[in-house]
DNA sequence: TGCAAAATAGCACGACCGTTCGTTTTATTC
DNA sequence: GAATAAAACGAACGGTCGTGCTATTTTGCA
């Protein structure tokens, strides 16, 4: 279930054809309206979306675009579901057709950067709604944390690949490492995006560059040895950065 | 015609005192207002700010809580401020008191995810902000904006004046580590809140002592540089600061 | 204690929201 | 072609929103 979710077709084959040229009209439209949500939710938010704009983005009566999704959060749902799927087609399966290991974790990252950065004006749904929802449960929050845990998993998957083809330090904490690499990619949205940085690309390939040293060289101290804390405790009093998996 | 306001000359010198108990009995309830506004806003966002719900909360009428902001722009750039200065008095202000160099600058990191981790049920405003106004141009953007670069100022001078008493590698990029840094924060909101993951925390202090330990150690890459890293990059944490550059 | 001024309440307006419902137009099938 | 189903429309409802008025209450000071 990690991609591209292969629904069982049960009518006719015509099914297959969802979107686009020779689908049923319904469908066509509906998609028109998705692609119309998608760009209006990336710039006033999940919860900015609004019917009665989205009709007139696309030209037609509220109650007509309402008729294609039941209620307003359905179309929410509907929006994230869309988002997902070009997420998956512009980060995911491209990266997913390198060599496992490194290659693969830089591709990610690569084209996690890529879209954020052409995103800069329109913005990312799975970061924008995650600062929109962390504080309304239901189940949009829930559609939206579902996909966020499903590529979050995506990249430990990545991660603990390069650890067993040995690209990475064996004690490498794989949920560790993606914490630090969201993180790079957070930084980089808020400043290229709300404070308008221009450097901000560079930081965060900069930085991403560091930490991968990091995990593949280990630290200047002690060349290996698992818990070995005699160097590396000269870090101040946190915990040795070994961490046990 | 905006708002009327008093424009006589000021009253006694009581005008010093602006909040607490002794003000005037409208300054005394401005404070309420916002005080509720604020963590109003922290659970909805700024847009989600609503004169009638604050009116409800505080127990008091919509025009008259209207009343003391003149509009609800005013409103959100006073819950800004006020959301400002007390991210000053919990985070600045006490990381101030520590000696410069890397005390001040783990005290800074401390504070702020201190904060961050108190705030898990009622959310950053600077955070969610800049998803909020990131397209939305506006007093409200620039007054945020405006903090937020305020902020980011004075960890950046905390960094350099940590690399001037040789915390820190002289070829450190204060932009660039700050940049890390708040990219640490925004990974911790981000899991701790919306996902409610509960090793965020951990994560973010092992990420940051992982990072002051390559800003301080170096890494395996050819330094080429004069100053020696080797021997001053002891780098003991708070008890032990290092003799002065 | 009295009185001006400040603070708050009450009410109404217009705008937009999501949603419902009956009707009309458009597309598909026989 | 007619018959039928799908799609889109248009008007209306109940609701919340910010805001502008005018009254009324409360406060602080002479």
């Amino acid at each position: 279930m990690s991609h591209a979710l292969p629904q069982e077709a049960k009518p006719a084959a015509d099914v297959a054809r969802e979107r686009g040229r020779g689908a049923h009209k319904g469908q066509q439209t509906r998609a028109a309206i998705l692609d119309a949500a998608l760009s209006l939710a990336s710039q006033m938010g999940i919860e900015g979306l609004s019917i009665g704009a989205l009709a007139e983005v696309t030209g037609m009566s509220k109650s007509g675009v309402f008729a294609h999704f039941g209620s307003r959060e359905e179309l929410q749902i509907s929006v994230i579901r869309e988002y997902h799927e070009r997420f998956e087609e512009e980060v995911f399966l491209p990266a997913i057709r390198q060599p496992r290991g490194l290659p693969r974790l830089r591709a990610l990252f690569e084209n996690w950067v890529a879209k954020v950065a052409t995103e800069i004006d329109s913005g990312c749904i799975y970061i924008s709604g995650a600062v929109e929802f962390d504080d309304r449960p239901g189940p949009v929050r829930d559609a939206l944390a579902g996909m966020v845990v499903t590529w979050h998993g995506s990249l430990v998957r990545a991660i603990r690949m390069a650890m067993e083809m040995g690209h990475l330090r064996p004690d490498t904490d794989p949920m560790q490492m993606q914490f630090e690499i969201h993180g790079l990619i957070l930084a980089l949205h808020h400043d290229a995006r709300f404070l308008r940085s221009v450097g901000a690309v560079d930081r965060a390939r900069t930085a991403f560059e560091r930490l991968i040293q990091h995990y593949t060289l280990g630290t200047a101290v002690a060349p290996s040895g698992p818990a070995a804390p005699s160097g590396a405790a000269a870090a101040g009093g946190a915990k040795a950065p070994l961490a046990p998996v």
